[in-house]
DNA sequence: GCAAGTTTCTAAAACGTTTTAAATTTTGAT
DNA sequence: ATCAAAATTTAAAACGTTTTAGAAACTTGC
């Protein structure tokens, strides 16, 4: 195995002090011309590469942003975390810093993996995803005063952090009255009883949006489970769908939880969307397999995921009083899952 | 914020020695057990959590195992290695070790990011997915001697490696014969042109199962196009259904081609199983959801993360002259998307 | 030929840990 | 008490880098 070179060994192969070999591959002003060139030289030859250990013990920096991931199954990383993680990686990568995604399993508290990461001192800044409506992740990254992007919102009166989200709100809003203008009076909204900040964005717009019609004649049923209680929302939809008074139009607050809307009626027997329209949230690449496609919400992660990295960067850079927000729109994508309510 | 305290601080604040200090936390036999008590006591009121860079620099450990994925949009992980790195973050975390995720994005080469990684001195040992039929990162990997697993076997004759792979050519022999013996003759092939060796070994199994049978009167019909060629595939499996010399019976490489052909034939008015039987491999989640459920092999990657996990602590810690090689069957899951073949 | 200035180089300290070899303290036997 | 042995503690070196404060080597201008 070939050792690795140091800087030392550098060094007394040109007789010149460490000092210099470190100062003219860091391409200081003050080393000559000449020399600058002999150390580059002789580095590449000797195929030098910084030891990263020694560089992080001075400098303090690890010249990685983390990223804590659970990990479930084969769902491990959904396709909202893909984009995403796709857009920040280009983006960092682009820079010379590495993305480092840490995993949770299963047992294992995400908070904790969040604190051992930080503490061990093995990166710079953190992305965080997934935000709950109070989040103590937040918390405990601001008590240790350590560089982070939040994608997604709290709820809770936290001291001013950066973050980037997608306006969830508006795209439910927008989504219930694509449905309304199509004739349809009864809704039904498939969503978690996780304390997610995106679920309760999603569901308030959906209430502003129905409450801004005046409309009396329009209703909600509501069916909610755990996050990954696949069970429990198979039951309430099979419920949602049964009966002489079901809606006609679902939303599911994520294309996962439309998806299995297809999947019940079509058990069911009603045609989407004949009998049902239905409207999911992601646009993940299954929404496009569906038959029919399924209209859903485009939220741009991998914009997302490009945005938060240099946001961090510069956060970890600068450090800047007033952390900056972004606000983003998701975008529309008509399929074939929605269409004018069926007649009574 | 709370500055991180050192061995130093502790030291100083029980008036012992930095080196005590250190050896009553890892726990040695020379300590007296009131020194020890005292220590361990001070560190956890003081919150010392040791700075890896330190303990990196004298090891020449970090404590990380690595994993480098290509990322590409959504899918960036993809189910087959959700499931993997799902096992292998369980089972390297029980043992105190983390594992690390570097992320190549689109431009950049696999192998680039991989060299950076381990030059970096960032990782003790790496985890390898995705084999190709000669694949340069074993090369280089075996040239450092750094110890790793492959998951997934070469056909170039390398140096004996470690490694865990599937027995995809005996599933793609059952699939073949579980169809057969429902009387279909003339199959189709999905398949991937890229060099990678899962593909060819389990077209190596279809194609010798297909011979043992002796019977002049089967046929295969395979197309093929780019992994990532999403439309490639579309034209490839439209033109293979359609026209009257159409197969009865198809096999996708992995359940995404598979889930296409679903798509093909639903646009195509063709019915599964009863005018086309299909068979995938990998039971990703949306297998499940499909309409049939889709008839695939599972793969057991969650466990093949965890044995891959423990094979590499072994390897970093003890380094054996006869690597450990592992092939495992995949289990066939029955759902709705395969038939008798149909009457002439 | 020399002081002053400029350019180029370097010694040494620092980062936080582990480990080796030796020093110190305690214990037990006489 | 004393000494040897055992138990406990520690000084110092090492890991590889960056940086600070000077030192040394050149240029100028006179």
């Amino acid at each position: 195995m070939r050792r690795r070179s140091t800087l030392k060994e550098i060094a007394s192969a040109l007789d010149l002090s460490i000092a210099t070999v470190s100062r003219s591959l860091a391409g200081y002003e003050d080393i000559s011309e000449k020399t600058r060139e002999r150390v580059q030289q002789k580095a590449r030859e000797m195929g030098y590469v910084p030891n990263v250990a020694g560089r992080m013990l001075v400098s303090g920096r690890s010249g990685f942003v983390g990223l804590v991931l659970k990990v479930r199954g084969p769902d491990f990383v959904d396709a909202y975390l893909g984009a995403t993680v796709t857009g920040l990686s280009e983006a960092l990568v682009a820079k010379g810093t590495d993305l480092m995604i840490a995993t949770a399993p299963e047992g294992q508290d995400e908070l904790e993996v969040l604190q051992r990461l930080v503490q061990s001192g093995r990166v710079d800044g953190i992305i965080l995803t997934r935000i709950a409506e109070d989040d103590a992740r937040i918390r405990f990254l601001q008590e240790r005063n350590l560089p982070f992007v939040a994608l997604g919102r709290t709820l809770a009166p936290l001291q001013p952090h950066a973050w980037i989200d997608v306006a969830g709100e508006d795209a439910f809003g927008e989504a219930f009255q694509l449905l309304y203008d199509l004739g349809h009076r009864h809704f039904g909204l498939v969503t978690i009883t996780d304390q997610m900040t995106f679920a309760r964005n999603r569901e308030a717009g959906l209430a502003r949006a129905m409450a801004a019609t005046g409309d009396p004649s329009v209703r909600l049923t509501s069916i909610a489970a755990p996050r990954f209680d696949a069970e429990g929302h198979r039951r309430g939809i099979a419920g949602l769908l049964t009966g002489p008074d079901r809606p006609t139009a679902v939303i599911g607050l994520f294309d996962e939880l439309a998806l299995a809307v297809v999947q019940a009626a079509s058990h069911l027997g009603l045609s989407i969307p004949d009998d049902l329209s239905l409207i999911g949230f992601d646009n993940v690449p299954a929404a496009a397999y569906a038959v029919p496609g399924l209209t859903t919400f485009e939220p741009g992660n991998r914009d997302i995921g490009r945005i938060a990295a240099a946001t961090l960067l510069d956060l970890i850079e600068v450090r800047p009083k007033a952390p900056p927000t972004l606000l983003r729109n998701a975008s529309l994508v008509l399929r074939g899952s929605h269409g004018p309510a069926p007649q009574k």
